[in-house]
DNA sequence: GCCGTTTTCGGCCCGACTGTTTTCAGTCG
């Protein structure tokens, strides 16, 4: 995908250029390629020179450098300082507490080139005349060194699936409240909570008006706890026994409201917000906002943005992708919040499913207050046991504990509506599966007249060109191990696109994922009135 | 290199923690 690859590209000039000891710059670069990563379905704006110019932390000199690389491959900036740097350094500076002052050093006072270089040194002794470096530097240098492991992957490499990263942090906080610990509240902060679609690393706060310290006691003796990294007053730093790095931040409760902004970042949302502060005459920080002597107690983020003049901006959009442009406008988007989502429409079934196997799903729907469940059939699944959708419709209630039950049927774009007319559904699902090349099988009416009314399974390829995205909602979804994403979801949402969220459960308790599901759609501006499953009725004809 | 309800030039977020230091530099988020 061409803006990640010239995301790395800047990301590694960035790394030069901290290398080299220029200021600001490294900073541009990194925030530049942030914007590219950020939205990698959007290739389609890389080609309009224009529209990259306007992206943010994009300008003249890096939309040409962008431009440059999509006519001929490569960033001469960039192999001019490949030239000048042995491409070891870089591996050096990636290493836990090595950063760009260190490798530097490394290189033009021991001639050292790369990680082998290194080790030798280090066995060599050879870092123990370095000023500024005795025993207990050389000790975590080594440790770092061994940290690595032996394929090579860095440490920024590991990044967890939300869905895993939100198991995980379920089951941290919810062993956390368990102990004795004095904190008032402990929520999860960072990317979990703006809802990224991958999580390095979990960031948690908590409050206390005891002893912060007995709160990080209790928190490095957490059974997952592998290692404490580091330690001090405010700020603890722990890597659970799957490798994962837990960041824990603790405030006093009348500043939990900057600590919860500036926690969840993210870091250009947060340096966005500090920015404006300033012009304020005012100075932000985690533990409040101060104007001269006097400080602003923020005991909530809405009092935090209130005193900024900003309308309180869902986590899910602090990316300063544009949010604070919409709100300064009045335009800040009503996204999808998980109170909207009044059902779950794509749940896959057996062709036995039967009013037995209902039960459990009614209740959990009941539990979650969701109106309607929406079982799915494929056609094939169908034929195999030969049972017709309108027995299954027979044999199961239309309605249960107040919770509508409706049938849809899944086709793929080969099979097209087969046992469509006969027997028709609620609603009716298709898949790019199956697409011939070409794109002479974009979904359509079919001989009924009936037009399909979901895009599903994004993950199983591009619809053919031409696809009348128009008239179809397209899925949304969080299964239990990754998320599925139309491309170039925002673009489609700020168009109007109609869209389906769905958690794809399996089980029913997955049900509740669908919280999570909103909270991605709302990251992709996804508004409540433009999806279907927030509708009272999911299967009225829509609104031209 | 980017960017502008103080600016098209002159700024650029802010603090915690650690190790090696008598006041701070480097790294990290």
């Amino acid at each position: 995908m061409a803006n990640e690859e010239i995301a790395r590209i800047f990301y590694e000039i960035a790394d030069l250029l901290d290398l080299e000891g220029v200021r600001f710059k490294p900073e541009a670069y990194r925030r530049a390629a942030r914007t590219l990563e950020q939205f990698p379905s959007e290739v389609r704006s890389l080609k309009d020179p224009s529209a990259v110019r306007a992206l943010p932390g994009i300008g003249e000199a890096l939309s040409s450098k962008i431009e440059e690389y999509r006519s001929t491959g490569k960033v001469l900036y960039l192999e001019r300082l490949r030239e000048k740097w042995p491409p070891g350094l870089l591996e050096i500076m990636r290493l836990e507490g090595v950063g760009p002052k260190t490798t530097r050093r490394f290189h033009e006072e021991l001639a050292i080139r790369d990680l082998a270089d290194l080790k030798a040194a280090l066995e060599a002794g050879k870092l123990d005349h370095l000023p500024g470096f005795k025993a207990r530097k050389v000790e975590l240098l080594r440790q770092a060194l061994s940290h690595r492991p032996p394929g090579g992957a860095s440490r920024s490499g590991g990044r967890l699936p939300l869905p895993e990263a939100q198991r995980i942090a379920d089951e941290l906080l919810a062993s956390f409240r368990a102990t004795k610990a004095p904190v008032d509240r402990v929520v999860y902060a960072g990317s979990l909570r703006r809802r990224r679609e991958d999580v390095g690393d979990l960031d948690l706060l908590a409050t206390t008006r005891g002893d912060p310290r007995a709160v990080m006691e209790a928190f490095c003796h957490l059974p997952p706890v592998r290692e404490v990294r580091l330690s001090g007053e405010t700020k603890t730093t722990v890597i659970l026994d799957g490798g994962l790095q837990v960041d824990l931040r603790v405030v006093a409760p009348e500043a939990f409201g900057a600590a919860w902004v500036y926690f969840t970042g993210s870091k250009d949302h947060n340096i966005r917000l500090r920015t404006l502060a300033q012009q304020k005459g005012m100075k932000m920080n985690e533990y409040g906002l101060t104007r001269g002597e006097g400080r602003t107690d923020s005991p909530t983020e809405e009092a935090v943005y209130g005193a900024l003049g900003l309308p309180f901006i869902p986590p899910e959009l602090r990316e300063d992708q544009g949010e604070f442009e919409a709100a300064a406008a009045g335009r800040l988007p009503r996204v999808v919040q998980p109170g909207d989502l009044k059902g779950e429409l794509h749940i896959h079934v057996p062709a036995s499913f039967g009013p037995e196997d209902l039960d459990p799903w009614v209740r959990e729907a009941r539990d979650l207050q969701l109106r309607f469940l929406g079982f799915v059939f494929r056609p094939e699944d169908l034929s195999a046991s030969s049972t017709r959708l309108g027995e299954i419709r027979q044999r199961l209630p239309g309605r249960k504990g107040g919770v509508r039950i409706l049938l849809a049927l899944e086709t793929s774009l080969s099979t097209g509506e087969k046992g469509l007319p006969d027997d028709p559904p609620d609603l009716w699902f298709v898949r790019p599966g199956g697409a011939r090349k070409g794109g002479t099988t974009a979904p359509g009416p079919g001989a009924s007249g009936r037009w399909p009314d979901v895009q599903v399974h994004p993950e199983e390829g591009p619809f053919p060109p031409g696809s009348p995205k128009d008239r179809l909602a397209l899925e949304l979804a969080v299964g239990p191990r990754e998320v599925y994403l139309p491309p170039g979801a925002r673009a489609l949402a700020e168009g109007g696109a109609l869209f389906l969220l769905s958690a794809r459960p399996r089980l029913p308790e997955e049900l509740r994922r669908l919280s999570l599901v909103a909270g991605v759609g709302a990251r992709h501006w996804v508004c409540g009135d433009q999806v279907l499953n927030a509708r009272e009725d999911p299967v009225g004809r829509r609104p031209a």
